[in-house]
DNA sequence: CAGCGTATAGCAACGCTGTTGCGTAATAAG
DNA sequence: CTTATTACGCAACAGCGTTGCTATACGCTG
């Protein structure tokens, strides 16, 4: 069953929307606002009202602009609100504390086990929240959002076989984490958060993007459409395992000639050159199939080779996509570079209850958030 | 600037969203509207009574149900609303009238000369919509839409280069069609528009789906989070140049290895099944990268040997993909046959009147509807 | 320095949305 | 015939953005 478009949504569409150009311009005002969402300025006004109601929003002075009187200017109170984020990788934690305007505050890193147990981990975000959540007013952090390896569910919240770890099949995650840490907890994709962070970064130009991780195996976060692409499973961006030599060497998922073990043998033979060019077909492919404008790298196996990978890639993209000149993406490293996933789900947390909703349909996973 | 998000937006989109079970159940009574919509049943009533003012719908008489007051019982009217769909192929013109229901009434298929003209095939147009609508009463047209190879620009409604046809570079196809016919137009691109046709079809099942279509090259169309997704510029769904085998046969497209010479090669050595298996390692590599639902298999090159390429691909998607217990998907050939694209592009028209709009935002290229 | 033109802010009334409360109609069962 | 049940729809309502208008605060002018 569909949400109903009733004039709640409709006020909190606005609202959202207000909201979103602040976080993202910082200080405004109320014409700007007006030309921005369509809305009349007298409605602005309503919405301005009760976002400084809030806490969300405060006065900041005036601005004369010549003739006339002077122009009532607002900015965002960055610190009103604030997320965390967590990346859970195979060895470690990385947690990021994010205020409303995106900003990374704190990071904090913490070594895990091997063959962790979810009652491990949950003992170590924890611990990792409190610390954050130290240098946060309480009442202001609005949950907790978590990057992690798929395959996962991220409507149900529930982690289905996490790759290549034990003790973690159909554990739903999202469930226990907030009920132990008494917080609204989002379960997302690392990819899939990742790309929301940097999308965030990019701003109205990411339209169509995707991020391409290489960190112990290779990945791709979707950003189509405007928001982020999880696909009918959560499980799209299993972009290392597109086959790119039929017949050619075995690779783990049982296929040969998957992009992933064509660059992995190219990179363990030190043909750095080689295996970006391999990622660079993948990286064409997609866009052949996908149209995208933006494609961000990242990884802790890519970033020290950047340079290398961004120029075989972005020479690809100019020379063997047709009609480059208008239909090129723009290839760049990453601007959130080893925090990305961590950020990423943080901004997805803050996306979650400050963000535009995407329509009036139901939100299908969104516990209702603690006040 | 984006369409602000007022009382008039609010009542459309309900409106639609009745309008658009009306158009999947035909029958419907008020309390299933408002339980799919969320709405309240007051509210589902006076919905209904501005759709029976506009004569989309009907009373049909009560409904005994046991004890209390019989439901009353409301029908769409299929004759209501029409809208005309155009298959720009290199070398015939197939049209369709299709009702609002979607269903496609009469279907008109007119010869293209070699290297047809703009102003040539405005002309074939205006013939087969003069033809068409003699076929349903005047004022009840809504617009013809156009579906047509790339690459072109759904949202100017300019066709940039259409694959090996000379005369159509830049052509703003939508704005000559527009004032030819007196009637509002949508161009898009063919693949676009049939994954529409057939994702209308599969109703809510149809989430994230592609359409993959074998004839004089190969695309597909992908319809991605209940859209119909055509990237940063229209030109999303160029499967065929998807590279399966680096450094393998040089394709017209200046790469090697591409999707689309492995299958023309071994097609035109008469391995029906080689040439299957090759479009499988594409439906793999797309599964993998989006995680589909619904795959569609049309196209006058492939429904030939229908049988062939289904047991070969679904026995692909169910070995190569991992966990295929819950993230394989469905496989299937078109339900629309040789009108797939035609069909699809006469119901993304109506679906721009009468469908749920995806969210307040601009709508970046419809005409207003002419009276 | 008073008066004027101008640009902005905000109060108040308004039209319209979906919602709520409640009376009415139509049926089967007792 | 009476009653319980189910559905319909009028009327009043709260709240949304919009509109009309007044108040305010500035630069400019004489």
């Amino acid at each position: 069953m569909d949400k109903p478009a009733d004039l709640d949504y409709l006020r909190d569409y606005n609202d959202a929307s207000v909201v979103a150009i602040a976080r993202r311009i910082g200080v405004f005002d109320r014409a700007t606002i007006a030309s921005e969402t369509g809305l009349t300025p007298q409605a602005v006004s309503k919405v301005i009202a009760r976002l400084v109601t809030a806490g969300l929003v405060e006065p900041d002075g005036v601005r004369r602009q010549g003739v006339g009187k002077p122009t009532s200017v607002y900015r965002l109170v960055p610190d009103s609100r604030y997320a965390i984020g967590a990346h859970v990788a195979r060895r470690t934690l990385r947690m990021v504390l994010s205020d409303l305007a995106g900003q990374v505050l704190h990071t904090i890193l913490r070594p895990l086990p091997l063959d962790f147990t979810p009652q491990h981990l949950l003992d170590e975000v924890a611990a990792g929240v409190d610390a954050l959540a130290g240098e946060c007013r309480s009442g202001r952090l609005v949950g907790v959002g978590i990057g992690m390896v798929g395959p996962l569910d991220h409507a149900q919240g529930v982690v289905r076989d996490a790759h290549r770890l034990r003790h973690w099949h159909d554990v739903p995650l999202r469930e226990m984490a907030a009920e132990r840490l008494g917080l609204p907890v989002m379960l997302d994709k690392d990819v899939a958060a990742g790309v929301a962070g940097e999308a965030w970064l990019g701003g109205k130009e990411f339209h169509d993007a995707a991020l391409i991780m290489v960190e112990s195996g290779i990945g791709a976060g979707l950003w189509l459409g405007g928001s982020a692409y999880r696909g009918a499973h959560t499980n799209a961006g299993e972009f290392g395992h597109m086959v790119l030599q039929i017949d050619g060497p075995s690779c783990v998922c049982g296929r040969r000639g998957c992009l992933e073990i064509l660059h992995d043998q190219a990179l363990a033979r030190g043909e750095v050159e080689t295996a970006a060019r391999v990622l660079a077909v993948g990286v064409v492919n997609l866009l052949q199939s996908l149209d995208l404008d933006h494609v961000v790298l990242a990884g802790a196996d890519l970033l020290p080779h950047a340079a290398t990978y961004l120029d075989v890639i972005r020479t690809a993209v100019r020379t063997e996509v047709p009609r480059a000149d208008w239909l090129a993406a723009e290839v760049t490293t990453s601007r959130l570079g080893t925090d990305v996933i961590a950020a990423g789900a943080a901004m997805e947390m803050l996306n979650e209850r400050y963000g535009r909703p995407t329509g009036p349909r139901s939100a299908d996973h969104a516990p209702e958030p603690a006040t």
